[in-house]
Formats: C-alpha cells, sequence, structure tokens
DNA sequence: ACTTATTATGTAAGCGCTTGCATTTAACTA
DNA sequence: TAGTTAAATGCAAGCGCTTACATAATAAGT
C-alpha cells in the first residue's frame, strides 16, 4: 500500500483554482492554456511531484504508449544488445518498453503476452516466427500489433524484421566448405518450438546437399549453456569418422565446445574447425577468437522498433507489407582453418 | 489503434445474462460464485480470450501487481543473472516485472523511476545507494517502497540486499598482495555517480594503506568497453614504474585488458597479473580464465525480489531493517601469478 | 457600439473494473 | 409452514483521467 494516497489532478485543481480539464490539458498540451496559468500549473505539478495515474489515463485514452518485447532469455547477451535498440529508439518517441522473458518455453511465451497485453501494451516485439496455434489465434483474435525479429520469412503474415536463418546457416557452412572442410558436424540449439535453431540447420543441410563432395556426420543438439555444448561437442568427436569442422548454432555453443577443446587438448583450428554463430561479445574473446555470423541486433531493434511505431500510428495499413530483411555477416576469426 | 475495441466485462455480462460484478468475482475470487456460473463464465472468458484491462483495474484497486526495476544497462551481462532471478521470484508470486535501464545516468534514472512509477509500479528495484538529492527527495516525497541491490551498507535508509563494494575491494587487494604483489595498478569503471565502482576503488585503497610495502602506482578510469579498458591499461604500463599486478573493477575491464596485453605480447600471469570483479561469463572463457569476484548475482535478485514483496505486502513496518548483506568470493582462475 | 471570431476555461460523461451493501434465492430448523 | 440463516447475485458508486461540448472572456472587425 502506498504511504499517502498519491496526488490527483483533483489535487491540483482544488490547490490553484481551476478546473481539472485545464490541468489535464496543460499537461497533455500545454500550448492550449494561457501562459500564466500553465506557469501556475507547472509549478504546483512540480512541486507536488505529480504524475498522471496510468490507469485512469489508459482508460481515457484507451491507449498506453507502451509496448512490449519478449524475448526467450535475458540470461544471453545474444538478445540484450538488440534489446537496448529497440527500448532506445522507444524512448525517444515516448514509449515505455515492457520486457518479459519466456524461457524458451511456448507457453511460458503466451503468458507473457497476456500478461503485457493486459499490462496495457499497445504492441509486441516477440522472437522468431513459429508459435503454438493458441498463441497465433489468440494474437489474431485480438489483432494486437506487432513485430518479429530475430527472423525472416517472405510468407510471414505479420511484420517481420530480421535476417533469414537458414541462408545464413547455409551461408556459414558453404563458407566452411570453401575452406575445403568435407567432414562436417553440426552442434545446434534446441530445435523443438524454436525456428532459428532448426532453420540454421536446415541452411547447413542445403549446403551440404549442394556439395556432393561433403558430408554431414552428426547433429547434436544442446542446451544454451557451456556443458552442454562440450557434451555435444565430445558426442559428435566419438563417432567413427571424425569431423574436421564443427558449425554450431550459436555462440555459446561454440564457446563452451572450444573450451573443452582446451581441456581435451584438442588443437582448435589445427585439429579441429569451429564456427559460431551470432557474433555476441564472448566470441572476440576466446583463443582462438570465434569464427562466427555476425547478426545485425541493433540495427534489427532500431528497425522493429520503427517498423511497430508505423503500425501503431498508421494502423496496419491492408496493402502494406512490414518485412525487412536484414544481412548477416560471416567474421572470421581464428577458429576455422584452411584445410 | 487496437483494430476492434477490446472485449469488457459489460460484454461478457451481456452475453450470458449476469451482472459485470460477479464476473468480477467469478474472475479474482471463484469460490465466491456458484458452480454452474462459474462454469459459464469461465467457458465466455476463455471463448473470447478475455483480459481484464489494466487500467481499470490499477484504477480500482489502486494497486497493480507491478514492480519496476532500473538497471545501468542491459547490455552487459552483469546485471542479466540477477534480474533473471528478481523475476522468477516475482512471476511465481504473480507480479510482472517492468525494466527500464539508465545508461549509467542519474538524470536517465530519474525519467525511468517516473515512467516506471507513473506506469503504475507498485514497487521499485534499484542499483547501488548514490543518487542525486532529487531523486532521494523524489522516492521518499511519495514514499515509494522500494530495493537497493548491488550494494550494501549499515547506514542504508533503504532496504538493501547485496555485497560491500569496498569490502569485496579490499578482498580482492589483500588476495593480490598476499600472493607477494607490491606494485599495484588499478583500472576502476568511471566512479562519478557510481558508488559501486568508487567504492571498489576505496576497497582496494584500504588494502595497499595496510600494507605499507605495496604501493598504488596509478588508478586509471575507463568505460566499460574493451577498447577502453585496452587504453588504460596501456596508459598503466606506460607508468615509470610498472605494476605487476592490475587489479580491475568489472571483468569486461579486466577481459579487455587481458585482450590488449595478448596483441601486446605480455604473459598473462608471468609478466602481468590481471584481476577482473563480477565473474560474468566472459571470465570463464579466456585464456588464461579471469580470477576475479563472484558476487551473488542470482541470490541478490531472489532475497531482494523476496524482500521487496514482503514490503509491499506488510507496508514498511518501522522497526524493521530490510537489510541482507550478501558475501562475495574469490574465484582463483589463471590471470593472477604468485610471485 | 455591436457583431463575429478567437481563445481560455469549465462541465460532465464515460473509459473498465472492483466492492460494500442491498436484494433475491435457496437451504435448513423448529 | 413459517422463520431464520446462508449463499449467490445485482446495484451503483467511484477510482483518475481525457475530451467533446458549452460557456465565458477577450480581441478583432465593421
Amino acid at each position: 500500500m502506498r504511504g499517502t494516497s498519491r496526488t490527483s489532478l483533483e489535487d491540483i485543481a482544488k490547490i490553484i483554482g481551476v478546473s481539472t480539464a485545464t490541468i489535464s490539458r496543460c499537461i497533455n498540451s500545454p500550448h492550449k492554456v494561457a501562459e500564466p496559468t500553465r506557469k501556475r500549473i507547472q509549478k504546483a505539478v512540480e512541486d507536488l511531484g505529480y504524475m498522471p495515474h496510468f490507469g485512469g489515463r489508459a482508460l481515457a485514452r484507451n491507449r498506453t504508449n507502451t509496448i512490449g518485447a519478449i524475448i526467450p532469455t535475458m540470461d544471453n547477451a545474444m538478445f540484450a544488445g538488440g534489446l537496448q535498440a529497440f527500448q532506445d529508439v522507444l524512448s525517444s518517441s515516448g514509449v515505455t518498453l515492457l520486457v518479459g522473458s519466456s524461457n524458451y518455453d511456448p507457453n511460458q511465451e503466451f503468458e507473457q503476452i497476456r500478461a503485457l497485453l493486459s499490462q496495457g501494451a499497445d504492441g509486441l516485439m516477440l522472437i522468431g516466427e513459429e508459435r503454438p496455434a493458441k498463441t497465433l489465434r489468440f494474437l489474431d483474435q485480438h489483432s494486437i500489433p506487432h513485430v518479429l525479429a530475430w527472423c525472416y520469412s517472405d510468407a510471414s503474415a505479420s511484420a517481420v524484421v530480421g535476417f533469414d536463418n537458414r541462408k545464413s546457416g547455409r551461408a556459414i557452412a558453404e563458407h566452411v566448405i570453401n575452406q575445403g572442410h568435407t567432414k562436417l558436424a553440426v552442434i545446434a540449439g534446441i530445435r523443438h518450438g524454436n525456428d532459428r535453431a532448426e532453420n540454421r540447420v536446415k541452411g547447413i543441410e542445403d549446403a551440404i546437399e549442394a556439395n556432393p563432395s561433403s558430408i554431414l556426420l552428426g547433429i547434436a543438439e544442446a542446451k544454451y549453456s557451456f556443458e552442454s555444448a562440450a557434451t555435444a561437442l565430445e558426442y559428435l568427436l566419438n563417432s567413427p569418422m571424425r569431423p574436421t569442422a564443427i558449425i554450431c548454432g550459436s555462440d555459446v555453443l561454440a564457446v563452451g565446445a572450444l573450451l573443452r577443446t582446451h581441456s581435451l587438448g584438442i588443437k582448435v583450428p589445427d585439429e579441429l574447425s569451429i564456427t559460431g554463430f551470432d557474433d555476441i561479445t564472448l566470441a572476440q574473446v576466446t583463443s582462438p577468437r570465434l569464427t562466427t555470423v555476425r547478426i545485425p541486433q541493433k540495427e534489427m531493434g532500431r528497425q522493429a522498433a520503427n517498423v511497430l511505431l508505423n503500425i501503431l500510428a498508421e494502423g496496419q495499413k491492408p496493402g502494406q507489407l512490414n518485412r525487412i530483411e536484414l544481412e548477416t555477416t560471416i567474421i572470421d576469426r581464428g577458429t576455422l582453418a584452411r584445410l
């Protein structure tokens, strides 16, 4: 319970002898109120530290100037940069960001969506395309303005700002193959319910199919932890034919694997090549530094914000497609050998 | 603008021929409504995907079940773990978390506080103790329930859950000294307006004062970026007497410095020791792995949440002190040599 | 001076929800 | 069967704000 009940428009009104309407106007469109009155009101507002009650305002306006974002996890640098950029754009347009995390669980995501909306979010930013029918139906039923990020597909019915995970997966695999590797293996994130992880692998498979000399020795799924990735690495290394390169679905996985090669006494990249995906800070720090795929985090965050603000401002124009495809870049550092 | 206007209690009421009061009750305290009615209502609610309007509810109840947290940055793993833990506890108590970031800027922090409160946050979690009088006054004036984290002091008037940065700074410095180092230098975060950075340095100074054989050759401040830390390192290395150990105010700084030693061809720890602070993921990944101070992030997040929920539930009991001091641990890895 | 714009302010309805109180209905008791 | 109690529901006020509309005050135009 708040100590003393908050100051309301009415309180101020009473104090300076003017109606609540005037004060409301003074706050929302100052030019509509005469200079001297405005001054007095502003002073009172300042002195009392008055803050409009969000609920009241939301009710009256039927909008909140609030946007929600739901990311799989806060625990991973992967989304931080993008989110920060997203937030920066929003706050410079005077809208507040609510962040929820789903822990990579579609049900939790659904709950978070409900939570954020019932918190009053005018729109949402979500990661990835794939989600249960239930969630899709819900979004549709309430016609929630939203934008998807970290993914891209021409087919998407929603606004989407991101990159094509499959294409990028293919690109890195081709890059590896071009360095002369033929015996490949993959450490992927858990693909179930995660289209980004899934598509990256598909892309890798595309590349391998297109290059008949190369062969895919195995795919191991791992949770996004060093330990889990390390286990996956050992598993792949134990297969009868040993890969010369391991393509990982994320930097965390790649680093986990790389760390294990250290303790296993395997020389990277001389005896084994490893590539990552995401280009988070981690990738610059290992020895050797990680060859990986850079995704345009900041750019994605920024553009996603703009698209969403746009939709909110103009309404979803029927004809207009809000799809922005961004490119990823391969960052060559030290973990991929030329054979 | 939301496509079709949202479904309200009234709509449901009309549909199943019952008053809005009953539906409200059915949602908030189901036992108060008769079995058959309840069933019907629940079905309708489900079918229509009804979500209570947050504003209406906030207005009527005068509370929101929402808590705000403001962290200096999302861009740094430093707060992520703690925040995640914080959020976990909250959501298992049915309260939503709003996150804002201040970019280490007191003014932005103030704005965020206002924003979150006017969003309806019932309470706040803030990082660190020191803030401008303006902010303090504001918190006080509105008697905002809040808890400070990432810091600890007996003197704090607010609830506080964290560790004593000064004590920890002293501990790591003493540890370094105990390894035989006498010529020390410090890379600190920007101390202005950041009591954590400030106190860590003070602690280091404490240790050096207490050990007359040791001497502090220099303190360089750096922003939390690799580049900035690297520059600081070079600066310190160029002083007439070269330190044998550099104590850093955070892991990011330490890693930045460490990376530069690689390119400078300086062997760590043989020619130079480096220590970090925070024990974020980064610290496990460098070569050699970073000797650092582990701070109890998760624990802090959890406890802070509990303290805050407690305050909210019971009101700030006058006698009761909500101060929890947690301990940090020195994690010995590979960047500190015994001389 | 008198009408006509223009500007500044007030009035009051209504946003969707909760909740104390009144009312109705059902379930027992004697 | 009437009388009492308990359970279920409805009524209506009010939370703090915005805003269309009405009104009052001022300025401008003839």
